[in-house]
DNA sequence: TTAATTATAGTAATTATTATTATTATTAGA
DNA sequence: TCTAATAATAATAATAATTACTATAATTAA
């Protein structure tokens, strides 16, 4: 893939991203763009997700329980991970940028960057309880 | 499952998991049990590490590259990922258990815990460059 | 020792994701 | 604007990781 020519079906994906405060998995994004795009392929779903994380336009999520969201936002910021609903939330906790350097004593590698995920119960799942 | 049975398999894959300090995966894990159990099933690997997990004697790391570690040390510590080779190695640094107020602040949810990821390059990658 | 029950091995099924390929869309240059 | 080169797509097949199923074996309480 030498040369990055220009879709609509990629358009449509990063504007979802971009306006969506979902943390979507590939195939909510799917679901939606597929309202543009009737017969858009989950394969080009997939592909651009992961080529937009590439570019460095999109981050790729994992969470516990093994399936993987994408979120448009690309400054760091960190997230929360519902364990009741299993919804991806963001949280405005200023990034940590002198914990690398931390945990980098006794280390004998190179730490770059670092991600964190908090748990607990979200502000809905604590109402049905 | 009402109540709990002892098995040899779970008793052997606890020890692997125990005297192992890398974070093997499932089928790491498959790999050696089967040395001292050659018919043990690898649904009966999964099954137990997933048990572990549960009963709180193993902590089950997600990767970025999709795959799922298993680590017997319980105690709660932060882990590094390897870019290159993609090894999951523990790193010392002491938890920071301040960081889950801060982050509940202006969050309408209950935080309970973190999980933190750091990546970069490990000790034998950089030797290759 | 026996009866009840859980765990296992072996296999099939499922799910998420990636690969393949003929066709379509994009783009650079005439 | 037209054309040729090339990348992207849709549709489908293939793959890999994980879970479900079921008859048999192991564990445990009485």
């Amino acid at each position: 893939m030498a040369v990055l020519k220009y879709s609509r079906q990629r358009e449509s994906i990063k504007d979802y991203l971009n306006s969506s405060c979902e943390h979507p998995t590939a195939d909510t994004v799917y679901m939606s763009v597929r309202q543009e795009y009737p017969n858009i392929s989950l394969g080009t779903v997939y592909r651009n997700l992961n080529l937009l994380a590439d570019l460095g336009e999109a981050i790729k999520i994992n969470t516990p329980n093994g399936g993987v969201h994408f979120d448009g936002r690309i400054e760091p910021h960190y997230h929360f991970y519902c364990n009741h609903c299993g919804n991806v939330i963001d949280l405005n906790l200023e990034e940590l940028n002198c914990i690398n350097e931390a945990a980098g004593k006794n280390f004998e590698g190179v730490i770059e960057s670092h991600t964190m995920m908090f748990y607990g119960t979200c502000k809905n799942c604590l109402k049905k309880h």
